[in-house]
DNA sequence: TGTACATCAGTGAACGCGCGTTCACTGATGTAC
DNA sequence: TGTACATCAGTGAACGCGCGTTCACTGATGTAC
């Protein structure tokens, strides 16, 4: 005894009202059911220790399915880079629209947030950037290094350095995504009780406040 | 037609003198030989992307041999990661104990020579850092923890730095060893280029600098 | 509007492969007397 | 020194498993007339 199928609709995809749907938003939003279940797994194993098989198990679909949206698992990590990095641009172009009272407080508040909103996100960055196959780790420098020349130009309009050689905008920019960095890996590292947290947010505060300090007193050439 | 197998002597262990060597000694060189092996195929790939038959083959033993020297690939990564760690200690004591006439040259050149000594050690550590297994992370985060104490420690003997809290003290130790990190991982980047390289150490140079004139100039509470 | 055909996202069976791990073994090394 | 026994690092056959990938397929969606 065989219950009959039903519609080949696949199972990620169940219409919840019956709005008609393309075929080509319907398969773009499995390839994001893709995306989103590794981002899921991602929180345990690198991508590495992630098989195609387990990710389309997540997503509800066929293992076979998977090559409709990726040729490997190595295409869907460079996709999952571009939307991590997205999500990261965006935050740091709001950070810098908003006028800051006390810019670092600030900055620091706002990369707390974000971390804790988009925490898969950020992971994913942190383990893949030196940890990940090669397509992957270039995927995620190229947009690290953009990042670097957007907080350069930035920061050639403030007052004080319009006379900075952009040689020296670069390595101070370069200094202060390291640091960010370095405070988002000992955010997602930072364990439940509230102390510790505190604890992350003054150290990085006050690391950020040495750099700016160091800037404030750099002899440009 | 068989040939005899003659003395059931490990292949990675063929005595090069008849000097006699206690079981106990074969055994650590056996459990030497697989942390290599580890070692040498981890340019490629991550810890988690690599088999323990791998490991077993290019270090000339059969892969059940492997569980007399670990219960399993993280313990062999924990070992690993001891192992890069001492390296890592090994060079920044030396470094601060010679006297430096321009101590952020010298140690940017000291640093450049260790990753260039030591580079499967250092990669090691830079991948799994926060690629790798859980324990494995752990072993490393314990011992950037100490490096962070050492080093507060002798910043603390600082004239300047006398007066600073044994907390900013701490903080901008781990800036430091932040910063220091994040050379490490551009020199294992940086390309064949002799150009690249200078780049990278002028940029090293500068950034530590920056930091050092933002610590001349801190006001400690 | 209807009809006939093309497209293609998702299916399910099947494959060969390398994996981690078990087990009983071998024989050189080590120890007790 | 010689003998009898214990230890244990390394062996080799065997296992069941999940893996990536192939293939022919289905049937809803899209298109041409």
């Amino acid at each position: 005894m065989v219950t009959t199928a039903g519609p080949r609709r696949p199972s990620t995809l169940a219409p919840v009202t019956g709005a008609v749907e393309s075929r080509q938003e319907r398969k773009r939003r499995t390839r994001q059911s893709l995306l989103d279940a590794a981002l899921r797994l991602l929180a345990d194993s690198s991508l590495a220790g992630l098989s195609l098989r387990e990710v389309t198990r997540e997503a509800g679909i066929v293992p076979t399915a998977f090559y409709r949206h990726f040729a490997s698992m190595d295409e869907l990590g460079v996709a999952l880079a571009e939307e991590s990095m997205r999500t990261l641009r965006t935050m740091l172009r709001d950070a810098r629209q908003k006028p800051a009272d006390d810019a670092i407080k600030g900055s620091v508040a706002t990369l707390v947030a974000q971390v804790r909103k988009h925490e898969p996100h950020f992971r994913f960055l942190v383990r893949e950037r030196y940890g990940g196959a090669a397509e992957v780790r270039r995927a995620i420098a190229a947009e690290l290094r953009l990042l670097g020349s957007e907080l350069a130009t930035d920061l050639g309009r403030f007052p004080g350095m319009a006379t900075w050689s952009s040689d020296d905008l670069r390595m101070a920019a370069d200094l202060m995504v390291g640091a960010m960095l370095s405070i988002v890996m000992a955010l997602l590292d930072v364990g439940d009780h509230p102390d510790d947290l505190a604890q992350v947010i003054g150290v990085a505060e006050r690391q950020l406040r040495m750099i700016a300090l160091g800037m404030a007193h750099w002899h440009p050439r």
